[in-house]
DNA sequence: GTCACTATATGCTCCCGACATATAGATGTC
DNA sequence: GACATCTATATGTCGGGAGCATATAGTGAC
């Protein structure tokens, strides 16, 4: 955070690099586990789909995303295999397991959740802004 | 994460302690921004504030609290004056400054937008689900 | 030969978040 | 008056998520 930071947040609407912007811990497994269950890919791929999704462009990070391949794997929530007919480096094809789809379903009714708690706070948010705007000198 | 934190959430349906419960970085900063924009306050009450908000509860804590809230002054978003006169020890009051009104407005839109892309991925989601309760054996 | 692209992987650092602990004033109670 | 409890603020420690840089190597184009 820093001091520095926050006040460049709000002197500059999130134009600075810093972490004050809204984000989801551990996002990039839940996207990964979506991704998968979709279609079998290797992490190159996945970096790439990340990429290509508004708002999980940060995700698309291949040191995050590689460590988080090993450790869902280690964690039995996803299976790998070496695909080396292709063109092109050799590729390590992951593929979701049962506990996998389990986890999956886990983590989308913890960010519907999320989701339900995130609108509470910005009904609230609306409320004061409301209120300030009509009484706009609150204080001086 | 670890293994057997992801094996557990999977098995378990969140009843374990671990972090896989999807949650928003640094969102204990909004959550202060917001109630000391309806009221000024001090860390003792605004950590049982935070107690009593569905989904907060994880935010009450003094550590995080406390440090917080310095930082937070350190950065001119809150400012804090001492209160003796009061039943009981000491309080720091705290009250918000222009630079923090601003930076929860910047910090609500940060909200909306990730309240958005959860929305994209749990439609996703639904429909990954149905197709796969569509044909439930598409795999061995 | 070397440049760009594909592909995987590790190292380092910052700081959030969980948990434990310290300090101390005020109040109640036995 | 000793002790527990509640109120109130504050610091210490540690694991891990996330950002950034870097290493390695196969392939194709020129």
């Amino acid at each position: 955070m820093t001091r520095d930071k926050i006040a460049m947040c709000a002197e500059r609407k999130q134009e600075c690099g810093c972490r004050c912007g809204c984000e989801v811990r551990g996002f990039i497994q839940p996207r990964l586990l979506l991704l998968l269950a979709k279609k079998d890919s290797h992490g190159y791929e996945l970096m790439e789909a990340l990429r290509a999704i508004p708002g999980a462009e940060n995700l698309a990070d291949p040191g995050m995303l590689y460590r988080t391949l090993r450790q869902l794997e280690e964690a039995e929530v996803v299976q790998s295999a070496w695909e080396t007919g292709g063109h092109g480096p050799a590729r390590r094809i992951y593929e979701l397991t049962k506990i996998g789809r389990e986890h999956l379903d886990t983590w989308a009714a913890e960010i519907e959740k999320t989701r339900t708690h995130l609108g509470e706070f910005l009904a609230e948010y609306e409320s004061i802004a409301e209120r300030r705007s009509a009484k706009p000198r609150k204080r001086g």
